[in-house]
DNA sequence: AAAAAGGTTCAAGAAGCCTTGAACTATGAT
DNA sequence: ATCATAGTTCAAGGCTTCTTGAACCTTTTT
């Protein structure tokens, strides 16, 4: 393979962060998982949220989120709230004055699959059945069953990825039985089997 | 956690096509997949291609993909050279005129993990060592341990996924030993272990 | 109850990504 | 050597997605 290709999939550059507030190790941190959590498809400005207040153990406040990680004010309610639906982070209310504050869930496998989770039952869940019709259709218009034959192979494909995708985020509770049932198909797929189902 | 969300996160629209020269089932079967390359950070129309050179089993000209997937020749070249660069397609010439032809590799999971690997080297790789950079600046700037101890577990954490994914994809060439490896640092993080390493 | 501070919403603007197509280069035929 | 056809490149434009900030609520303080 090529060594530099176009690479029109991103080269890696994490958007750095200007700060007064933070220490610089703290910026990197915030910047990195920030990425991780772009790369999840979610924006970086939710995992640097999450970061910073995972990073402080401490109850931060909305100001404070908008100052040290240089946000709008509009920003900081839109993203906390989306990680607060997502059970990423916590509002709590400040017994001294009433202000909300926000603490991290400190599950972290928790947050990265309720990330995924998100993302992948829309497009990796619909493609299998897609792909079931797509079989039927060419079927019933008499498509030579080679053909039929790679889009099950295709479909299959889309299973194995369902998946490994749910036993990686612990949506399975690490059923064993279900991955190793994954793995085996995609074995079968790799060395090109050819049979039916 | 809420139902629904403002999901800000793609609401699974594969982007249909028109097209009249695919059979409708077809044209399912290549949208799906693009939908599907898609979610793993790679253009729908590399999917596309892909399937469609895959479903036809035939060695198809620059030209053909043009007019049957609706693409301009400029993207036609540079989406086949991207697949080429992937050992996704391969470009044959043919015989009769000296024009060039392309055909899928058949290898449906190679297919998949040369996508992510990409994709994953980038921002998934940079992240461990990056963090560990943050976790050893902190240190010495005299951080108090318990801050340490939580960059370390997004360490761990970044380490994880990294693995998983290459289990996941077949890069690994599925090595058990590591894919327990990581499993087991996954149950160690997630139920909240505290201990260092 | 009024004022102040904290929060939310959303239309408008900014930024980034993808595709296009015209100009250019390469290859094969005459 | 010239023409024709195939293939590549890249600046400009289009599209989508993200962020902003002003107007509008809500809650606490005085």
């Amino acid at each position: 393979m090529s060594p530099a290709l176009g690479r029109p999939w991103g080269s890696a550059a994490p958007t750095p962060t200007t700060s007064q507030l933070l220490a610089s190790w703290e910026v990197k941190v915030v910047d990195v998982v920030g990425g991780v959590i772009g790369f999840w498809g979610f924006k970086q400005n939710h995992g640097r949220i999450w970061a910073l207040l995972y990073l402080r153990n401490a109850a931060l406040s909305a100001a404070e989120l908008q100052r040290d990680l240089d946000l709008s004010k509009g920003a900081v309610s839109m993203l906390t709230r989306d990680l607060e639906n997502l059970g990423i982070v916590e509002r709590i209310i400040d017994p001294g004055s009433g202000t909300r504050r926000y603490v991290a869930n400190t599950e972290l496998t928790s947050m990265i699959s309720s990330m995924i989770q998100r993302r992948e039952a829309g497009v990796i869940r619909e493609a299998g059945s897609t792909l079931a019709e797509a079989e039927e259709e060419a079927r019933r218009s008499g498509a030579p069953s080679d053909v039929i034959d790679r889009i099950k192979r295709m479909r299959q494909l889309a299973d194995v990825m369902e998946q490994a995708l749910m036993v990686f985020l612990g949506t399975t509770h690490l059923d064993f039985r279900s991955f190793l049932e994954s793995i085996r198909l995609a074995m079968r797929l790799r060395r090109g089997g050819h049979r039916n189902e």
